[in-house]
DNA sequence: CTTTATATTTTGAGTTGTCAAAACGAAACT
DNA sequence: AGTTTCGTTTTGACAACTCAAAATATAAAG
């Protein structure tokens, strides 16, 4: 049988709620229903039944955990939804702000055949508008462990590789600094009683932003 | 309220049965039953709830149409299905046999956005790769309404306008036989007895088939 | 005008996914 | 230990969609 919109959500959505987690600690179901966007209890329902065709490992009162046969699934669902993000911004030219909503919808749809079209049109990319990696169709992902803006050195040129938020309108913004994936900048200074970063762009604009946004922008030291 | 996907696929079978019937005539429940997959009662408590919303006009026991509303939201869920198969064969490189499937499940996901772009991208073609027309973004439909293999006069050159089956198989079939959209051909003979109908094509070459086949070919005399 | 055949509707039940609110378990405070 | 707090699970209910099979209406045949 193959998983519903709502399994692959869930799966997914757990998928990334372990990636962003020190360890391998298990997700904690009230984590998970807010991911998800659900009531907690029928976060609970849901784990059951996933537990029950093995897709996932589920420990009452402490959390939950992608099975192998889990994990891939999500990761297939990942990469649906990073290839059409992809194809929507390079082949129908649409805003990076714009097609997460969007892709949120067609990773459910997109067959296989399609999926392996677009990726060959797009010359089989290894990340997304985002940054995010794009898995291997055998559900492989090659994630490099990047810094932020909170976390690299100082007065030192590095390169945006991913942002990790959604959000159009904080996407919006880091495309009009220009701190879209690829660019070019440096930290100067950051300050944390002021809750703030103080960033200089390659054309020499200083920009400064919250704490909470900064981690959100990860890079990479530039070679 | 958004229409879900199984009312959309309601609403889209009943137009095509009603395109598809002389007279306005109502629809009967076995045949719209039939036409979406599902049990008769179940197409009852379905129709029932769609004249609740004034989806549909319903006549117990005679049959059901389609309200002005319906028929708007049914020209759209088509405009979108045609839509994404024109893109996929002329932008991904599909084939015309293999896209209504994808088609089938991409028409109910694909945001107002996204149409319009693939829309401009195809330079707002007024048909899809099997000659179906293409509902404006309003709504409108204009369907010429062409005569076929089995109606059309004999030796007389016409051009394939449009083909109503979506069958993979009898698609490949007209592909091999340079039957699709905008080839040329000539009725030779008709031959009721053998229920056959015998063409030849623009190359000279001759082709036999069955009058069933040949009613879902539609042809306009060429100019 | 009856009887039979056919199409349609009703009924009863099941599946999937959801919520609100009550019950409960584990952990943290006093 | 006793108690409050917080997250989690259970319970009861509901919405959307579906089927099989019984009941019924309509149409056709005798
Ligand atoms: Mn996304
Ligand atoms: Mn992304
Ligand atoms: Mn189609
Ligand atoms: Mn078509």
């Amino acid at each position: 049988m193959l998983p519903s919109s709502t399994v692959e959500n869930y799966l997914k959505a757990l998928y990334q709620a372990e990636s962003s987690r020190t360890g391998k600690t298990l997700v904690p179901m009230g984590q998970l229903a807010t991911a998800v966007g659900v009531a907690p209890g029928t976060a609970t329902t849901m784990v059951k039944a996933l537990a029950e065709s093995g897709l996932v490992d589920y420990e009452p009162y402490v959390g939950v955990r992608l099975s192998s046969a889990g994990a891939k699934l999500a990761a297939l669902v990942l990469r649906r939804h990073r290839l059409v993000e992809q194809f929507l911004v390079e082949v129908m030219g649409m805003s990076w702000a714009e097609v997460h909503e969007d892709a949120e919808q067609l990773e459910h749809v997109v067959s296989d055949r399609l999926v392996e079209r677009m990726d060959a049109m797009l010359g089989h990319p290894s990340v997304d508008p985002h940054g995010d990696p794009i898995p291997t169709a055998d559900g492989t992902i090659v994630a490099p462990d990047y810094g932020s803006l909170l976390t690299c050195p100082l007065t030192v040129t590095v390169t945006v590789t991913r942002v990790t938020d959604q959000d159009a309108s904080f996407l919006r913004f880091l495309e009009k600094q220009d701190l879209k994936p690829g660019h070019a900048l440096e930290v100067e200074a950051r300050d944390s009683a002021a809750d703030s970063v103080q960033l200089r762009t390659a054309s020499g604009r200083q920009i400064t932003i919250g704490t909470q946004a900064a981690s959100k922008v990860l890079v990479q030291e530039s070679s």
